[in-house]
DNA sequence: CGTCCGTATTTCGTATGCGGTGTGCGCTCT
DNA sequence: AGAGCGCACACCGCATACGAAATACGGACG
């Protein structure tokens, strides 16, 4: 029998995987909002399986910082704090402009193409205005070098710290001038990859992670309200109205 | 009653926690050797629990590639892959860099002095020629200066590095002459922090990162041999009594 | 009427049970 | 005797069950 007669095929998808993505999913895309209660077996019961999963999901996105703990009154959604997202952007700016200098040493004749395509397709999104596309377009562009600088490490970590930022740009009413700019600075950046110059490509990418920076961490909305979580109950219980809102932004 | 009159108290260590702590120490102190499959029921056993925490410690470590998923058949302790190793160095030394840098920005003074208690004891390490001890010394010195730093995200993100590269140093039979050398650039680097001269302090940590690189990276050790995953088991199955071995990693 | 306490409820962490899947060994057929 | 097949075991993922802990509510007492 020929080896390539058929394709091995992988096991399928877990339920803890589903899980971890459904629900890291509805985080970044705010459906789930800051602060939220996490009910494992509301999740459970949405999601039409049992606890176990969502527990261990919920485990995973705890060491990622996506959810925190709460005592033993179990998970709540992590606030949006500025002193996360300015330690993100720290992290960011030197890694965006290690991949930049990578992507340049690296990059190959078909990559370019696959960059030139991935800024069209941005530009294309800054001029629909629509918030989501361009956050996605911006990601995957990012994504884009951290794949062509062959770091499968740096990759995974920047797609981590780009669903941390999702959270917080969709709140990102995009300042009219800077949309475009963006793309401006994609520009650059990628024109330096693409000409092989690695210290061009991460003078922009640092220029470009301290301008995006900006425009995130100076928001006033970037914090979330204190939320007491005092000793004798501050929060007051969930109705089951309540419950059961939460629980539909599973999509 | 006054507020500070008794601290609160921390929910005690969850199982989860410590199954978690206690397999990731066997894993990095090469207990558990690289390829190994773990055994959900003989660790649960192990550790005197069930196997509901160790699943759920054992997803977390997937998750941060200490353990690797084999199809159907379970989880493995991850081979020790020089590709890997070089991915975590090519990162560390832009946060190293990163780390230095900050920390020369907003060394205080009581941060001086701990710093020059870790170096102390950093050359006491290195004249024991103990191993561990070196490393242990090492990693402090390090963390000490992310954590200078002032950015949680970056003490996180090495923390983990340096659990990877724990694994792949407790092989390097440390070059006697390399041993002192190290605390000299680590000297240098501090002195950079000290006197809080960033470039400098950023300057010495990309050296001395690069010099840690090359040391580990090049050596032959560093790559485990392929352990044939066929699709018609490759692996023959552990005989009772290596099950027991494995268990007994965990101290 | 406010406050304190006892009790009910919620919800998590952990244990155990069950079914499916892959593996290895032994038997059989050629 | 060698190769193929089937059966039994091992092991994991998921579900369910159970106990502990903490909150929230309601009643009693000051």
């Amino acid at each position: 029998m020929r080896h390539s007669t058929v394709q091995t095929l992988r096991p399928g998808p877990r339920l803890i995987e589903q899980a971890y993505e459904a629900i890291l999913e509805a985080i970044c895309a705010g459906r789930l909002a800051a602060g939220e209660r996490l009910n494992q077996d509301a999740l459970a019961a949405r999601l039409g399986i049992s606890r176990q999963p969502v527990g261990q999901a919920l485990s995973v996105l705890k060491a990622q910082a996506f959810v925190r703990d709460t005592g033993r009154r179990g998970l709540i959604v992590a606030p949006l704090e500025r002193e996360f997202f300015r330690a993100i952007y720290e992290l960011r700016e030197a890694l965006d402009s290690l991949a930049a200098s990578l992507a340049a040493q690296r990059c190959r004749r078909g990559d370019a193409a696959e960059g030139r395509k991935l800024l069209a397709e941005g530009r294309r999104a800054a001029r629909s205005g629509r918030v989501d596309a361009q956050i996605e377009a911006d990601m995957r562009f990012h994504l884009w070098i951290c794949q062509v600088a062959g770091n499968p490490l740096l990759s995974d970590t920047m797609r981590l710290y780009w669903s941390h930022l999702r959270r917080a740009m969709s709140e990102v009413l995009q300042q009219p001038g800077r949309r475009h700019q963006v793309w401006d600075e994609h520009e650059a950046l990628l024109n330096g990859i693409i000409k092989r110059n690695p210290a061009a490509a991460a003078h922009h990418a640092t220029v470009h992670a301290r301008a995006a920076s900006k425009s995130i961490v100076t928001l006033p909305t970037a914090d979330t309200p204190p939320r007491r979580r005092t000793a004798h109950g501050g929060d007051r219980r969930r109705t089951k109205r309540e419950r059961r809102s939460t629980v539909e932004a599973l999509k």
